[in-house]
DNA sequence: CCAAGGCCGGTTTTT
DNA sequence: CCGGCCTTGG
């Protein structure tokens, strides 16, 4: 009847006769988890719901309970479904089972994200909903590109109504599930009334590029699964067992995909926890998990309380703020775990101090000054609400030399060289794929421009053919004139070379690769670029061709690239983290430093002005993620004054500080200094006796105590007068070509050039920057600079 | 086809 | 206040 009876998968060695054996064997993996873990494991059948609170060991009960069901035989690899949200933790829980059971089981084909499981399924049955299965996956860069293009069609002003925004509630309705023509009625006002024609238009061009976006793999998947029964029916026999990790982070279409999927048996385990629930701003439907119990009538609920990463202290911090959200599913962690210290609270004047502090610290607790043997950097993080607080300290860092990564910039596969070299690739296996072609027509620049284009692209729709085809046809034709015409030959003419080498299966792809780079003229084009970044973007390029050499094909690397974010950078050095919230939600630090603790910037203002209570519970969320990501220590900060888009602004302490429970917290900031701090002014009127109480005896704390001396020893007086000054003192010295500086935010480096009042130099940690000489001081006089 | 200037906007982000 | 994007002018 079809042919992906067999799931087109390797089923490897005869697992059900090996299970059978070992059934009969004892169960070490069983050993050493709790009782609770071990419920999660042992209930096989039937709906279960793991309530994994932070720390509790979630992973290992998930990972267990996949080898407990391959082990017992009740289903072979292949037939066990696992969904994550992040290919970190798709490859976590691989590499787990993969330990735990032996080298003897090939990989588990389904176990990896969402939409990696959705490109395997649309492949095999892409021409379902009218695609081919080679389709090509856009990225948010080309679908904005893509709408735009809409735009300007039905003339549209994208200044009033930009792209991103169209983009933004098309996710909407998809990670909703709904199609063009399902999208309810009380939406139709949407983006000026025109928001469900653009996305019909839009829908109907994807497929007339062979395209999908990231949220059609599952969009067009439960599609499929909803039309046609005979499908869904095999898929729902075919995955015995279903898990799925972070379940509170599923939206509506995910959901619903599982939902079917697991209509027929019911063998689905989800693991959550409501608490951490920090995505609903891209669509995650807290309900979903607090509704299993209805969704899934007689489910089993395990709890996870246990935590086996914070000290009492911490997890009575996070408890606390946490309590103040309404309807949650309940769960009350405890550790068997010290006391440890408690939570750390200080206020600083501004953003700068804390940034100051938080790198003393920081280099302080590296060394060991606690009495204690010291951490590791990279043992800290700093964990943000907004990138743009990174900046402070990652300047604070360069200056004082403090080794750091920040985690969650720019990634790789969306830096512009990245993105255009694989257009090369793309265009190079799928011909079709305008929007690469587009890209990449006239980059280098060759001289075919807008007007080129357009008439190749008027030619293209004329005769329903791909851009590329149809700029080889006009080219026969001799319509293409001037600059444009050679240039475009030899485009067209090395495409079709490119193309028939990635054809042959004995060809090298990795040289095809250099190749294409090469010819391309790509290479070249940043060879010559004089700009300070192209010998690093020269750099990127040569990874992304090292990174080809992991693959079979370029196909299989473009697949990769377009549901991969990794950013593998070689790890040598001891450094410490700076993240957002977001994107520590599943790691854990000994050390942790919660800065900006302010009202409008955590709780982010715009969340409560879009979402009121609902947003600030999420909020909350990320309160309680950031302080359960800490071991043992963690600090708590904010800034009594912050600059604002410019404006200087004063700050209120965030009203998470006053949810904090008071014998779980140890102040740090004497009271009445930096305006701010539990008991300051500004705080909720409800807390504030409680919180007077408990900043009355901050100064003799022994943090406090421990702070100053810390201070003193380094020579640091009061510790905040001097940091408005100005470095003044060498207002009218001179600098000379080679002479050796300091800049206070920069560090050390050399003058290069020198010009009126300004000077070139080449720092050693910041690199190349034009600096007003008033700024630098000689480098003999560094110690003269207040910090 | 490119460089300079004006204007708007400015959370979180995986896939 | 700073940076990205788009427009305009050469």
């Amino acid at each position: 009847m079809s042919d992906y009876d067999d799931f087109g998968e390797p089923l490897g060695a005869p697992i059900g006769l090996a299970a059978r054996a070992m059934a009969a064997r004892p169960m070490p993996y069983l050993e050493g988890l709790n009782p609770a873990q071990c419920a999660a494991v042992e209930a096989m059948d039937g709906p279960v719901l793991m309530l994994a609170g932070a720390g509790t060991g979630k992973t290992r009960a998930l990972t267990t309970r996949i080898v407990h069901l391959l082990n017992t035989g009740r289903a072979r690899p292949n037939e066990v479904l696992a969904v994550t949200f992040t290919n970190k933790a798709a490859r976590e829980m691989k590499n787990r089972v993969g330990q735990m059971l032996g080298e003897t089981v090939e990989g588990m084909p389904w176990l990896g994200t969402f939409h990696a499981i959705c490109v395997k399924l649309l492949r095999r049955h892409a021409e379902l909903v009218g695609l081919k299965s080679n389709f090509t996956i856009l990225d948010t860069d080309d679908q904005i590109r893509l709408l735009k293009q809409l735009l300007r069609a039905a003339n549209i002003d994208d200044k009033r109504w930009p792209a991103r925004m169209l983009a933004g509630v098309i996710d909407n309705w998809k990670n909703r599930a709904w199609t063009p023509e399902s999208v309810p009625a009380s939406d139709a006002g949407l983006f000026n009334n025109q928001g469900m024609e653009l996305y019909a238009a839009y829908q109907a061009r994807l497929l007339t590029l062979n395209a999908v976006d990231f949220g059609d793999l599952l969009l067009h998947v439960v599609t499929i699964f909803q039309q046609h029964s005979d499908v869904l029916e095999q898929y729902q026999r075919w995955f015995k067992y279903i898990l799925v990790d972070e379940y509170q982070d599923t939206n509506v279409a995910q959901y619903l995909w599982l939902r079917l999927l697991a209509g027929g048996h019911k063998n689905i385990c989800c693991v959550g926890d409501d608490d951490q629930s920090i995505y609903g701003w891209r669509g995650a439907e807290v309900g979903n998990i607090l509704r299993f119990e209805a969704d899934f009538p007689g489910a089993t609920v395990v709890k996870l309380e246990q935590n086996y990463r914070s000290t009492h202290h911490i997890l009575g911090a996070a408890s606390g703020v946490i309590a103040g959200n309404e309807g949650r599913l309940g769960k009350t962690l405890w550790t068997d775990k010290t006391c440890g210290d408690k939570v750390r609270l200080i206020g600083h004047w501004d953003g700068e101090e804390e940034a100051r502090w938080i790198g003393d610290e920081a280099e302080a607790m590296q060394l060991g000054t606690r009495g204690d043997a010291g951490i590791s950097l990279d043992d800290m993080a700093i964990l943000v609400r907004a990138s743009h607080q990174m900046r402070a300290f990652e300047d604070r860092f360069l200056t004082i030399g403090l080794p750091y990564r920040v985690i969650g910039g720019p990634r790789f596969y969306e830096r512009m060289e990245i993105r255009d070299a694989m257009a090369y690739f793309r265009v190079t296996v799928q011909p079709e794929d305008d929007l690469a072609f587009e890209r990449i027509i006239n980059t280098p620049r060759r001289g075919v421009g807008d007007k080129a284009l357009q008439s190749i692209q008027m030619a293209a729709r004329a005769a329903g053919v791909p851009l590329l085809a149809a700029a080889r046809k006009l080219l026969e034709a001799g319509e293409i004139k001037g600059k444009a015409k050679g240039a475009l030959q030899v485009l067209v003419d090395g495409f079709a070379r490119w193309a028939s080498v990635a054809a042959d299966p004995d060809a090298n792809h990795v040289e095809l690769a250099e190749v294409i780079l090469e010819e391309s003229g790509y290479t070249e084009m940043w060879l010559k670029d004089k700009s300070p970044d192209a010998p690093g973007r020269l750099e990127n390029l040569k990874e992304l061709v090292k990174a080809l050499e992991q693959f079979e094909n370029l196909q299989g690397f473009l697949e990769h690239i377009a549901l991969i974010m990794d950013n593998a950078s070689d790890e040598d050095e001891e450094k410490l983290t700076i993240m957002t919230l977001h994107g520590a939600k599943g790691l854990e630090f000994p050390a942790v430093f919660l800065p900006g603790w302010e009202e409008g910037l955590f709780p982010s203002q715009r969340t409560m002005d879009e979402s009121g209570v609902k947003g600030l519970e999420e909020e909350r969320r990320l309160a309680y993620v950031g302080i359960t990501r800490a071991e043992a220590l963690c600090t708590i900060s904010f800034a009594a004054n912050r600059r604002v888009y410019g404006q200087w602004q004063s700050q209120l302490p965030s009203r998470f500080i006053d949810e904090l429970p008071e014998k779980h917290v140890e102040v740090l900031t004497p009271p009445g200094l930096y305006g701010g701090g539990y008991g300051a002014a500004g705080m909720a009127p409800s807390a504030t006796m409680e919180a007077k109480a408990a900043s009355a005896d901050a100064y003799s704390s022994p943090g406090w105590r421990r702070m100053q001396s810390r201070q003193q020893e380094r020579g640091f007086g009061a510790p905040r007068e001097a940091s408005k000054a100005v470095i003044d003192v060498t207002a009218n010295a001179s600098f000379t070509q080679g002479e050796r500086v300091f800049h206070q935010k920069f560090g050390y480096g050399y003058v290069m050039g020198v010009e009126g009042d300004k000077l070139d130099i080449e720092f050693e940690r910041a690199g190349s920057k034009k600096v007003v000489a008033r700024f630098v001081v000689a480098a003999d006089r560094a110690d003269d600079v207040p910090f």
